[in-house]
DNA sequence: GATTCAGAATCAATCGTTTTACTGAATACG
DNA sequence: CGTATTCAGTAAAACGATTGATTCTGAATC
């Protein structure tokens, strides 16, 4: 036998169940009060059937649909997003929420997408790795959807974003870089728009600034390749630096493979590299890359229970977190005298 | 003002507008005869209170709701699977459906989700790298909700799907390595339950069979580590293996590292290493990797577009499909005399 | 046996659209 | 000028659930 569509609906299960469709309603809906006896009935009668309830029907009247929005960038080219939105997506189903999702270019406008989720009724909406305009993370929340952010603010808008702390992450790079005696270090950086890139920077040239030390500075966008030509760049000038930190892991792992294997250089005899992000692959043995690992499980957390908190409760004001990171030394940057590759150290903001 | 959920309707619209509700369902669904004049004013009306047709009303009556189910697994610990996702979501978007996104454990069982997207009413599902019963594809089947799947297939199940060609690839890895005089390959195994695997490892076996050379085998999870330990295992015995044919890239990217880092063999003098997938770090100049590269846009194109056929045209029979891949030749195994790095070979089914 | 009364079941309104059928006005045409 | 014909616009019936109000049970109490 073959159905069309799915067009079983309530008052046929009523039907063969001998009661009425409210009653149907109710032994699904843990509400009201419903006989035992009833309950049965029905719930034989919808496995006959193969009924679900209709949850667009149900969110018509509930107003609720439990649905977010899921908007995020830089998922190919950049594996820590692909695990935050590995991570988010099964937090939000472990709570019962249904994502939908949609993938932008960084560059890309979100103003044609966002139409599109608050269509669909979406309660809440998540932003990783792109950037929403501050209008229309206005206007979200003008409409009662609340927005979150991972890794981006707008400044002055009113939303809750979580971020790494990325200027204290790149003042603990400096700091590093400094202590093991670097003289020549340079930066590398994402995009010029992406404010992840230039806080990290700010930070690093904080600390190089106070001690007057110099720094050389390339850019590139956050690929593996774009990284590994500007190394080239970098690293084969007549005065090369005598370190490199990169806007991301992804492009620090350009630079090493430029470094050595481009250029023949030894890391970090020659050269110290260091990243930002801590992906998985930065620990594998050809890299073995310091870096600062993001807080990315925390941030994941905080994000999703704050977005469903304020799903909840319209009023509340949303919350804004700026997370600690952690240097994760390995063997890719020359260390201070004491410090060796396997400690991981924490920042304390 | 604050507005605490989206509750303009199409009512207020029309009232503001001083025309009916219906003139402003015309206006926006471009159906129907509505003059210039009306449509302006609906319009305007519109955006002076930031009106949004209500997509779950409209999907009650239209019963459609372009929206289509994507359930994948694997995506963190494979760069394969997250650009399959990164393609799959904006081709949808492109085609103006609406993806809801379930991220799953490759050995989790699907029945408990796949009641949810039938439940929102999705009007199609697409499967990677998870594994669907034979019973669920043809349940959904059943209700009218095609199933597409890409790299899987469930035998005698009325369903699409679209596989690479890994029975033939790994027939191809298997000449190659002949060719080039290997005396003792192995195989390392994903998983034992996926079908990839055990096609690529029965298309490798058969030709080594009919040249009588006997094999190694190993077998991992799907990962880095995983992989990386089996590798040692493997090349530490007294009678190890000169190749490792691997049953997908990120493994043999761990088996590199193990072979070139954990052992200090030479690759490929000392041993040759082949994958399966071309994700982008095989070709980063650490690695290098000779592989087998899955024809990833043909297969997210011909899965889309066959979905969404089949949403049109519920009658339609299911097309499945098995897409060749190409051998790309990089610097990781022993070529045959003649072969160099640099070449791809396309495979002619 | 009449009266309560709580709990179970039902009725009917409602959510915000689309869409069919219908009305009215305007145009065309003989 | 009268009648078809078209075209815009509207009223009202869906779609499939939830839920407050209401009625129906039947057991318990007096």
């Amino acid at each position: 036998m073959k159905h069309s569509r799915n067009s079983v609906t309530s008052i046929e299960v009523a039907k063969l169940a001998g009661v009425s469709q409210s009653s149907v309603s109710r032994a699904f809906s843990h509400e009201g009060p419903v006989s035992v006896k009833t309950r049965r009935k029905v719930l034989d009668a919808a496995r006959k059937l193969g009924y679900q309830p209709n949850a667009m029907a149900r969110s018509l009247i509930t107003r609720r649909t439990s649905m977010v929005g899921m908007v995020i960038a830089n998922v190919h080219n950049n594996p820590f997003y692909t695990e935050v939105l590995d991570l988010l997506s099964r937090k939000f189903q472990k709570l019962g929420q249904k994502v939908m999702l949609f993938i932008v270019n960084r560059d890309q406008n979100l103003d044609d997408i966002l139409p599109q989720l608050l269509e669909y009724q979406v309660e809440g909406i998540l932003v990783t790795a792109a950037t929403l305009s501050s209008t229309m993370a206005e206007e979200c929340e003008r409409w009662g959807r609340p927005v979150a952010m991972i890794n981006r603010y707008v400044p002055g808008v009113h939303a809750s974003w979580f971020c790494c702390a990325n200027y204290e992450g790149g003042k603990m790079v400096a700091k590093l870089l400094l202590d093991a005696n670097h003289k020549r270090p340079a930066f590398l950086a994402g995009s010029e728009d992406t404010t992840t890139s230039i806080d990290r920077e700010r930070g690093f040239m904080e600390i190089l600034n106070q001690e007057k030390v110099e720094a050389l500075r390339e850019i590139g966008e956050y690929t593996y390749q774009d990284a590994y030509d500007a190394a080239i760049r970098l690293l084969d000038r007549k005065d090369p630096p005598d370190a490199i930190f990169c806007a991301n892991d992804i492009m620090a792992l350009g630079v090493m493979d430029a470094a050595k294997n481009g250029l023949g250089l030894k890391i970090p005899e020659e050269v110290s590299i260091i990243g930002f992000d801590d992906i998985p692959m930065s620990s594998w043995s050809s890299y073995s890359l310091t870096t600062v690992r993001q807080p990315i499980q925390r941030m994941v957390d905080a994000s999703v229970e704050e977005l469903l908190n304020r799903i909840e409760n319209p009023e509340r004001e949303p919350l804004q977190e700026v997370i600690p990171g952690e240097l994760v030394i390995r063997g890719s940057a020359r260390m201070p005298g004491g410090l060796s590759s396997g400690w991981v150290i924490s920042q304390d903001r």
